[in-house]
DNA sequence: CGTCCAGTTGACAGTATTCAATAGCGGTGG
DNA sequence: CCACCGCTATTGAATACTGTCAACTGGACG
């Protein structure tokens, strides 16, 4: 939990080469600064004031909420260009810290509130956002209610290897055994000796612990439905 | 499965002798038309066109998804004054379905977004609905993916509490176990089991099945966190 | 080369599910 | 008014999946 984040000014914000295509991410973009965390530190803490709302560069960072005995649930992993820390409250109602080393862009939530209120194109901007993010996390609803230990790794697999940034086959996991267990409502063990069984049945291939190969989709693809 | 749904003209809107309150929800409320449901059956299919938004005027629905071979989830229920099916794309991407006989004002999505783009105040309070129902729903996510049942069925009769109209002790369910199973990621027989135990426990007394009296509300909050 | 930490594997336990039977409740009709 | 029917809910017994506890492995790093 070493929090050591250093601030620098913004560069030209620049994620593609195209003329100004101007999406709502740029536009935050352009309103912050850039601030690097180191891995395991927390960015805010669960009932802390949200002053900011943050996008994510590079890296990766989870949004967990803490039971009092210290069962964890992370209801999301945010990945490079996704935004995190969008709050309707005053408060967080979850913590954000970086799953592994990361750069985030920072803006102030009040500028962002004095734009939104006579940009209307950005207010719908900033909705889109939210229902965005409702609609991910109703989904996993069913994932946590529903899906067995297999299914729900298989789901993740899938969802990983589709945000990936290559998008095909093979998959670098930023997070630990642990993060994985917290997000699919398992233990560490279940999560291995799932990961394990998947190999064993030729669903996958296992390179190393963080690398995965998905060799069968068409098998994970029936574990999702 | 029975839709004998009849659509009256809209009464004047009046859910308080308060002048002119004027609420997001009365603002709904007056755009559209009333239409009543028979128990079980269906406001809308998943996938189907989103070309409505309802508020619940009396009585309970149910808002579910459904996996190829037929588990349930059901993502919140919905009771008198709370909206349900607004969504950003074009299609639902769950059901909707009556838990008990039920009337609902249905309001065209088109008027809305309509009035929203020219009028900031009711566009923010579309989007603080979709933010409530996204904290909602994170919520939900923690009881799903780290609780055990008891707590789960504890912080369901709380929440089904809180959110009755006498605000008091004493719940009645409108929903079958079925139903309260299919929110919780539970069976039906472990919902039976929980209650039987948190009554032979002395937390709650059950004078029918759907009449739940909560006698010891400090003991279900002990399990709530 | 040894330490440390993350991950894996094994044996066992426990919670929730499954399958099955019974009980209770509400409505209908004789 | 009561018997019967259908549906919902409860209860029981056995099973299964996941969790718990513990030992071990392997890779990274000094």
């Amino acid at each position: 939990m070493t929090q050591k984040a250093y601030v620098q000014s913004l560069p030209p914000v620049q994620w593609s080469e195209e003329p100004a295509p101007r999406t709502p991410r740029d536009v935050l973009a352009s309103l912050g600064v850039v601030t690097s965390f180191d891995r395991n530190s927390e960015i805010f803490a669960e009932d802390a004031a949200a002053e900011h709302i943050f996008i994510v560069l590079t890296g990766a960072v989870r949004i967990c909420k803490l039971l009092g005995d210290g069962r964890r649930q992370i209801e999301t992993f945010c990945l490079a260009g996704d935004v995190f820390g969008w709050e309707t409250a005053a408060r967080h109602r979850f913590s954000a810290e970086a799953v592994s080393e990361c750069k985030v862009v920072r803006v102030k939530r009040a500028i962002l509130f004095a734009r939104a209120s006579d940009d209307p194109e950005l207010a719908h901007a900033l909705w889109a956002l939210t229902a965005a993010e409702l609609t991910r996390t109703q989904n996993h609803l069913l994932v946590l209610g529903r899906k067995t230990a297999q299914e729900r790794v298989a789901t993740f697999l899938l969802d990983m290897a589709q945000r990936s940034t290559t998008g095909g086959t093979e998959v670098t996991l930023p997070m630990s055994r642990q993060d994985i267990a917290d997000y699919l409502g398992l233990t560490i063990e279940t999560v291995s000796r799932t990961l394990t069984h998947l190999e064993e049945t030729a669903a996958i291939a296992l390179p190393s612990s963080r690398r995965v190969l998905l060799k069968d989709s068409s098998a994970l693809r029936g574990l999702n439905a």
